[in-house]
DNA sequence: GCATTAGTACTCGGATACGAATTGTCCGAGTACGCCAGG
DNA sequence: CCTGGCGTACTCGGACAATTCGTATCCGAGTACTAATGC
């Protein structure tokens, strides 16, 4: 039950590019810099982003990356699922169905109480995660904050505005 | 995001062993042989399980395990961070301190918004899997599958009673 | 001066190694029962 | 016949491999801009 360190990548990049101006795309390379990550490895999950639709790709110079629906339209539920899969994180294999004890298929119609409580549970972490936009994550930063990551993104070589 | 199959299985041993009559301790070979598991990785489950104190084990002859309270002061959650550890599924390693554009510490009193929302999803998982006992899953079972289990437990060489 | 075309530099995407965690298995330490010998 | 002691068989616990998944990296395919060249 560990997440992986591409999640919290992954949400961070995604809210970065929820500051970037129209047109603009940031390339692995820029959203690597912008948080000190490695380039190589943050783009196998940025590649993940883009094949579950969150974000889209564009190659060549002045290609990379944005989003792919408006920040109000992409929940955090999409990017984790985007880095972790969507499968259920609890698979029950019918165990009550083997061995000496064996319940009779005919018996067991309905899923068995302990599926559905861990179903339950995984229900309730999605819906949680669900309820939540990027437009949410990022109204929570201040005005400044906006700034500088619209600034890098659009030139990270130009320098920083000033944290006040 | 996907959990350990021993959790399937330490559930249901933990909801089998619920029917155990008192002082009746099953042993591993007992619990595998229920539901037609490997019994040499089961016992390293039930081990987590006793070192998590769910189950109280006693050795030699007529030893194995038992529940160590009653099943209605056992919750699933209980259980289930037995096998997969208590440590948070999210794990915030402060990117947003790091790269060209971090922020200075001063900045970062509070926790950064993505980990907060991780978290309080996290939070809502381990709600949802407290809210239910070992007795719950175990009222949800029809009274001759009870008696199946308590014979079983008993003296597993005794034939079981059919199922109506 | 302008259009065309070849070159270049930069981007993403997939294929490829490495390490760690989960999965799976085995043998040794410890204990209660049963049996045997002695009184 | 009763009691004490020993042996045995069964249990759990920790130590030891194999496999899968997550981590990390690199090189190739594709594209837009640039610059040179011919008209």
């Amino acid at each position: 039950m560990k997440l992986s360190q591409g999640v919290e990548w992954a949400l961070h990049c995604a809210v970065t590019l929820a500051d970037a101006e129209d047109g603009i795309l940031a390339s692995r390379r820029t959203l690597a810099g912008y948080y000190g990550l490695p380039e190589a490895y943050l783009a196998k999950h940025l590649k993940s982003l883009v094949q579950a639709g969150v974000l889209v790709a564009a190659s060549g110079p002045r290609g990379g990356f944005r989003l792919a629906r408006a920040p109000e339209q992409i929940t955090v539920l999409d990017v984790v699922e985007a880095i972790e899969g969507s499968a259920p994180s609890f698979v029950c294999t019918e165990i009550r169905q083997r061995g000496a004890c064996a319940l009779p298929p005919d018996r067991c119609t309905g899923p068995c109480p302990v599926a559905r409580i861990m179903l339950d549970a995984d229900r309730a972490w999605r819906d949680s995660l669900r309820a939540v936009t990027l437009a949410d994550l990022s109204g929570q930063l201040p005005e400044w904050a906006h700034a500088r990551a619209g600034s890098w993104l659009a030139d990270p070589s130009k320098p920083l505005p000033p944290v006040p």
